[in-house]
DNA sequence: CAGATCAGGATTGTTGACAATCCACCCGAG
DNA sequence: CTCGGGTGGATTGTCAACAATCCTGATCTG
């Protein structure tokens, strides 16, 4: 008996992971009420466990609770991008930076440079939503690398409004290049144990993506 | 018809409001559990919004769940308070750059230069626990000066196990003054209008002080 | 005496029902 | 036609009761 539904039905956290896996997929629009009768249904369960997923979510930022209203899909204004984007640059500097730090096995080291490699692929075929999987992959790695949970949750959360975000094609081939070029700095700070210079680059290249994001239309932030 | 106790009692936040200042203010030891039904009865409510209370403390870090356990007072490992040092320390430097950043009102400029007034006196009287308040309120400045409710949200988050951390008697006084040194030159940076001097005095100092703790006997982490 | 086994009590996990609240719609007056 | 007020339905906020679970300590056995 290894563990799991104890009972019927998902837990609290269950329910919290499934729906935080549709937000991120984008199942729900932006601002979009959730109603906890609706999902006690779908998953079988009383509304009580829904509703601590939902402050779960809530606390995470994924969702916003309004009284005596529930819950909405949240959504975030430009101005809490912007300060978010300043939180994200420092945060994912200092992945970098631990990264760099850290003694990495070979293992690790063929995987940094497997995904490197990946990505280089991804840009010279100018494949688009292939760079943008390995990109998140890249990110991902390295906060593994880093090897700080703490970290690596706040940067989930500050990530939280990019998901949606859609690079206008226009100047698609462009961004991926600068991030590209961006990228083969930090890989190679990273794998030649250069803390300092890891971070600037990761600072630099994430406060790139933020000013760029900064600019987009509003029709991008506000509800679906 | 203003709002509030719509009905009697306390709301879930007003609960976990409660309940947090007495986390902070230690009327409850580390790793103690907490019993649903007792703070139920304290506050004539429901078991349920004392539920959803511990479900957001627990979000925040404040508390831990257990399965079939309830909730206990969270217990930071030393190598927890290390990796949460690390973030404090790009975190907090964030703050004061863009404090520095910040066009401050003549007020603020003068609500920080007395503060770090009366952190002079506090030094000069070598009063330590005068210092200590002083000292919280003067990172509270800055993360005001900030005004970036993300880094705010997450300084505080992991500040937590530092609450409980109290100076050995023996090297108060060097230790206040360094601090209060590395104070005087974040002020500067910061009423100069230097950014990353500030930054950097600032990573530096929450630095210092993380290496402090991280040398504390291990009886400071475990339960009181 | 050490260790395993097994009640009993305490506490959490969960639900369904009821009250409070809010919103959208409808209606009537100007 | 527009605006204010009221009304009904939908949804959340809350609780009290019940089932499942876990821990404690007493009992039994080798």
């Amino acid at each position: 008996m290894e563990e799991g539904a104890a009972r019927e039905g998902l837990s609290s956290e269950g329910i919290a992971a499934q729906l935080r896996v549709r937000i991120l997929e984008g199942a729900y629009s932006l601002g979009q009420r959730l109603i906890e009768m609706d999902l006690a249904e779908e998953f079988g369960v009383g509304r009580g466990r829904v509703r601590e997923a939902f402050r779960m979510l809530t606390g995470e930022g994924y969702l916003e609770f309004v009284a005596n209203r529930g819950v909405l899909v949240r959504c975030y204004t430009r101005a809490e991008l912007i300060e978010m984007g300043r939180v994200r640059e420092v945060l994912e500097g200092l992945a970098a930076k631990l990264a760099a730090e850290a003694e990495l096995s070979g293992e690790m080291r063929q995987e940094l440079e497997a995904l490197q490699e990946r990505m280089n692929v991804a840009e010279a075929a100018g494949d688009y939503p292939s760079f943008g999987a390995e990109n998140r992959a890249y990110h991902a790695l390295i906060e593994r690398l880093a090897g700080n949970k703490f970290a690596s949750a706040y940067i989930d959360r500050v990530r939280i409004p990019l998901i949606r975000v859609q690079m206008p094609p226009a100047d698609v081939a462009e961004s991926i290049g600068r991030s590209n070029r961006d990228h083969r700095v930090i890989t190679a700070a990273i794998l030649n144990g250069a803390p300092e210079a890891a971070e600037a680059a990761m600072r630099a290249h994430v406060r790139a993506g933020n000013e760029h994001v900064a600019r987009l239309p509003e029709a991008v932030f506000s509800a679906s």
